[in-house]
DNA sequence: TAGACAGCTTACGTTAACGTTAACTTTTGA
DNA sequence: TCAAAAGTTAACGTTAACGTAAGCTGTCTA
């Protein structure tokens, strides 16, 4: 009963548009307008019907989690960009090291950011439950 | 030599638009909006310009860092909206603890997030790094 | 094999979050 | 004191990121 999976007859590799919108719960028009922003490249079955690869699944991935933290398409476009760097020049990838470094400074200075918030936050849920408590310990 | 601190007249404690939009790298229109949006109640001086207290500074900074892990201004309304609450009822005060309990989940959750987004850079750091390895040690 | 349904392109519509301009008033500094 | 700088309201303009509708084609299934 515990056959290898092979439900449908899609090579394990291939997503339809409707497909990934059902799974990351957006719609096609969004899938289709990331691509007339060039950045993701499905490749196109006889009928001129989209296919998308696991590769170009990730990406879309990777999109929606930079949104998800308030990145623009455009900042977001540089983002994967980067890791899409032609690899020919040694001095291509000093420079992709280096923008990598920015980034990664920048996730991190969001990353305390948010510790901030959070502290922000939890001390205002004390603040509360110290009135509450004072409510029942002195109520009327 | 080290007179306690008092440059100009303001009392200390009150700041003009453009002092805040220049602290916050931000326009006076900004500000005006946000004012629109009911997200911030500055006073007014008798020749009706704005005049904001440490008070509203401290919202102003909120809400810019709100902005930057990506909520809309309607959900950081919301969120700063949450810690204005009116401490009537104690069921008023549960269900800001309860919201608070929720934003709190998210926020996490966004931490974690951003991890997740360090590591696949990380790792695509070390990727280049061993390609940039590889060029040096067999080169041409 | 005919619907029905999914997908495609084109194009116009919408909303959030300000930018910009105009016309006017208040505040400030030499 | 008086002109420049800063502030005010009102209104229209702009851009990103899609939504929506139309008109057509390709694909599946009873």
């Amino acid at each position: 009963m515990d056959k290898p999976d092979q439900e449908k007859k899609e090579p394990e590799d291939a997503f339809t548009i409707s497909a990934l919108a059902e799974e990351f719960d957006i719609s096609t028009r969004t899938i289709r307008f990331y691509e007339e922003k060039n950045m993701i490249f499905p490749q196109r079955t006889d009928g001129n019907q989209r296919i998308y690869s696991r590769r170009d699944r990730a990406r879309l991935k990777l999109i929606l989690r930079g949104k998800r933290f308030g990145y623009s398409l455009e900042e977001i476009s540089e983002i994967i960009g980067m890791t899409e760097v032609d690899f020919d020049e040694e001095n291509q990838i000093k420079k992709a090291l280096k923008f990598g470094k920015r980034r990664l400074a920048e996730i991190r200075e969001r990353i305390n950011e948010l510790k901030l918030l959070e502290q922000d936050l939890l001390s205002f849920q004390e603040n509360i439950k110290t009135r509450l408590d004072s409510l029942n310990t002195s109520p009327k």
